[in-house]
DNA sequence: TTATTAACTGTACCTCGGTCCAATACTTTT
DNA sequence: AAAAGTATTGGACCGAGGTACAGTTAATAA
């Protein structure tokens, strides 16, 4: 099992020298020359750039992916940050700073085909991600099925911003028949006007900056 | 190492049984009585039904995970049961019927505080909402910062579905005031409305249902 | 000092959105 | 046959949203 960590300052004594102790080292991203081929995995140490992970860095972690398997190390661990490095194609994301039988546990994890990410984090990312993406879905569906199909198909319109008089247009009906149909949309999702219908359609009710409470944490 | 299986009809030669042969085996989810805690890793088997996890699955898989790993086992694997199933707490998703050896894998994985999901769902996952998250963050960042400090305030109190009578109540204004940085706003993000802003900026141009191309896919 | 910009306000005017008063035709249920 | 729901339309009315034209203050850059 050969390993290779790439870091652009190993100023600390790091202590994957202890967990990997033949690993070997560079300090800078690699160019696709082959010269990293016959590592299985790959170590990228971020050294907190502002902005997370730069598009440069995610670029040669896909690139990287291909023929190894890579863990991001992290300074400063976010969510952000772990989105993106997965995106790119890592395998891992954790704490640069994390203890020795930790980096020897993510080492088994990825190369056994695993994602090595801490625990909170991954109840935030997936508890976040999949309400925002199903659980809003279903209350919509929810509320369209309270609407006749023409209804339905007028409330969609005004979703994407359509005038009554453009969707009168689309639909062949007078504008007075589209206002006929949002009076009875908003009666029966009890709102007030089309601004309403578009919230709470989109589902944006709050920009939720809540972190959602996390639920177990070890590491 | 103790594995459990729960499953609620094991009519084939389960894999399993070669993968764990000490395994114990279950046919319906137990109740909170302890009769668990002392299992390592609890696989449940999902017997397709329709809308992926249920309800309370989900709620079994949550008060499983406080005390062991669990995997959950699907015959038919998807996006959204996968996340459902983290969602719940699982630390592992997989095909019911991968080879003995994916079994071993994924129990290594778990035990060592490693998620495992397979590579091509990750991708697809990861990709959907990590774009659906933060590319159109950004986009909405970009355009917030095209505004004055006062413009931003007032965007934001539209998106949230506030009227112009409303907005100048709570920044101490007056309607027409509002109503002027409300022209200036739509001059800057070149729209025409106030319907056209929180489309913008709730991001929702469309549902895009496009599943983004997969990249790698192993086992 | 002058020019510029952000923030703020006023009056008038027009359009659009939404409601209240209807009414007609068609389909399905009772 | 009667009742109820859906889709359609008309006219009148009013408030909210948006624009055009016009102006004051304060801070900041030239």
């Amino acid at each position: 099992m050969k390993h290779l960590f790439i870091t652009p300052a190993a100023r600390f004594q790091p202590r994957w020298q202890a967990a990997f102790p033949e690993a070997a080292l560079r300090g800078d991203f690699p160019a696709d020359d082959g010269t990293t081929r016959s590592f299985d995995v790959v170590w990228v140490v971020c050294e907190a750039s502002q902005p997370a992970l730069t598009e440069k860095e995610m670029a040669c972690i896909k690139v990287l992916s291909a023929h190894a398997c890579v863990v991001v190390l992290s300074n400063t661990p976010d969510q952000d940050e772990a989105m993106k490095a997965l995106q790119a194609g890592a395998r891992g994301y954790a704490h640069a700073l994390s203890p020795v039988d930790t980096f020897r546990q993510i080492a088994t994890v990825v190369t056994n085909a695993g994602i090595w990410v801490p625990a909170n984090l991954v109840a935030e990312v997936v508890g976040n991600t999949w309400q925002a993406l199903n659980g809003d879905k279903r209350l919509k569906q929810a509320m369209l099925e309270k609407l006749t199909e023409r209804e339905r198909i007028v409330a969609l319109a005004v979703v994407k911003g359509g005038s009554n008089k453009h969707i009168a247009r689309d639909l062949n009906i007078t504008e007075r028949t589209v206002k006929a149909h949002l009076t009875s949309i908003f009666q029966k999702l009890e709102i007030t006007d089309r601004m309403q219908l578009v919230l709470k359609l989109t589902g944006r009710t709050e920009p939720a900056p809540e972190p959602v409470s996390s639920t177990s944490s070890q590491r």
